[in-house]
RNA sequence: GGACAGGUGGGUGAGUGGUUAAUACCAACAGACUGUAAAUCUGUCGCCCCUUGGGGCUACGGAGGUUCGAAUCCUCCCCUGUCCA
């Protein structure tokens, strides 16, 4: 347990939340724990539909490490059961629901993923199918008598699809009850969520009160705001950083971002205090530091968390070397084609060799960017559509700009 | 069970028999600019084949039908919403 006092504490789980509901509640559960040395039970869940984690996930993690740090005792809970559900969170139209086998891949992912963030000795990992799944009929019955379909349309999004005459599900107001309910069956004192689980988190408290149970402290964090600056961060829009990605990549997608998102993910990202972060903020503003020196020591601190100091180190020398000075990469992913044999071609048209080395997906797309003049072959721009690979030749292929380019080396052999 | 409305390309959303691979906006991709950006401007934006121009194929919930020709008309089916019960 943390011998810092309740106040102390709460400086640090302040940081970056959007709510923490109530404060008061949450000092005052803090300095109980403190006094009879019982850590909280603070819990997290996490639907398991998503297989790669991304940045937009540490915000969360990283809150929970604080916890931990703390001394209190985490509970990393893969809603295996809800994934069966769905959450419709910020979704317009309902979402799938996943496959039994789906769900044990995607969580076995998150395991795998979770801990360059939590401290592995102080997470337990719980899957809520453990309860939910032994819940009978009756009981589900009498878990669904402790809330109103009123109070479930005061929900922004069903109250958006309501009044948009867009569909529904029954099962979709299971979510928020199920979710309520793995905080009866943990006793769960502190649930941190997303923002947009607020609702989620409060029914928590209500149906805790309903058993009988000390309402939990419900804390929010803030979206993530993708690399676009403007909407969340998903895999789906294609705005993200992957934990699992390589970090050099991670270094060029963190580069791209515009300097006013550095200050939120500087916050959100990096355990820098919020003092710490203004002072450089105030820097900036008065020119003694460069924006761009700031966002590489912020990208090459995110990098390091999950690659370690050294692979950052070299992840920002390639950057420097190969965006800023456009020089050639380290290595160049080679890639071989093959001709069909007794074809007696010699040749392959070269659009048709950047969709089949996939740096392009199709053909039609490979000529249109060669009349962009976004393709270089052997560092020169392509002028001609038609241009060919003759057979046996090595070719380097560019294309787009040097930051998010794509580049192979393009080797066409007889086959 | 009855009455009515609607299902279009990644998204929103036009289009009611042919000049529609399908208006517009957003997203996306590329080029210019730059501090690597962001913003802005420009171009592109179904797939395949020959190729600086053209050809073919697939597409407007699904299956049939009418027609020289259908996203557009007809029939049946599936899905969604509203009102009535």
């Amino acid at each position: 347990m943390s011998t810092l006092s309740a106040a102390e504490q709460m400086t640090r789980l302040r940081k970056g939340a959007v709510e923490i509901l109530t404060e008061a509640e949450l000092a005052a559960k803090l300095e109980l724990a403190r006094q009879q040395g019982r850590p909280l039970r603070v819990k997290a869940g996490f639907d398991p539909t998503a297989p790669d984690l991304h940045l937009g996930h540490t915000v969360l993690l990283r809150k929970l490490r604080d916890f931990q740090d703390l001394g209190h005792e985490v509970i990393f809970l893969i809603g295996d059961f809800t994934g069966l559900i769905g959450d419709p969170t910020g979704r317009s139209a309902t979402r799938p629901a996943l496959t039994r086998e789906e769900i044990a891949a995607n969580a076995e992912t998150y395991r795998r993923q979770v801990f360059k963030i939590l401290d592995e000795n102080q997470t337990r990992v719980e899957f809520n199918s453990a309860w939910l799944g032994k819940l009978d009929a009756y009981e589900w019955v009498r878990l669904c008598a402790k809330t109103t379909v009123a109070r479930m349309l005061e929900r922004d999004f069903f109250h958006e699809r309501w009044v948009k005459q867009q569909p529904i599900s029954i099962h979709e107001f299971l979510y928020p009850l199920t979710q309520a309910y793995d905080s009866v069956a943990l006793k769960a004192d502190v649930e941190l969520g997303g923002a947009d689980q607020k609702f989620n988190l409060l029914m928590g408290r209500e149906i805790q009160q309903a058993y009988g149970q000390r309402p939990q402290v419900v804390l929010t964090m803030p979206l993530l705001e993708g690399l676009d600056g403007v909407q969340k961060m998903s895999k789906s829009l294609g705005n993200y950083v992957a934990i699992a990605e390589p970090a050099a990549s991670m270094f060029t997608k963190l580069m791209s971002i515009s300097d006013e998102l550095m200050w939120r993910y500087w916050l959100l990202l990096t355990s820098r205090s919020e003092a710490e972060i203004a002072a450089l903020r105030a820097a900036v503003e008065r020119g003694e530091r460069h924006p761009m020196e700031v966002k590489k020591e912020l990208a090459e601190r995110i990098a390091a968390d999950f690659h370690g100091a050294e692979a950052a180190r070299a992840a920002r020398e390639e950057f420097e070397r190969v965006v800023q000075r456009k020089q050639a990469p380290a290595e160049i992913e080679e890639i071989t084609l093959n001709l069909p044999a007794g074809s007696g071609k010699t040749h392959l048209a070269l659009a048709a060799a950047i969709a089949q080395a996939k740096l392009a997906p199709s053909r039609t797309e490979a000529e249109r960017l060669i009349k962009a003049r976004a393709v270089l072959k052997n560092e020169e721009i392509v002028v001609d559509v038609s241009d060919q690979i003759k057979l046996n030749e090595f070719v380097v292929i560019q294309i787009g700009k040097s930051g998010k380019k794509r580049l192979a080396k393009i080797h066409l052999k007889s086959g």
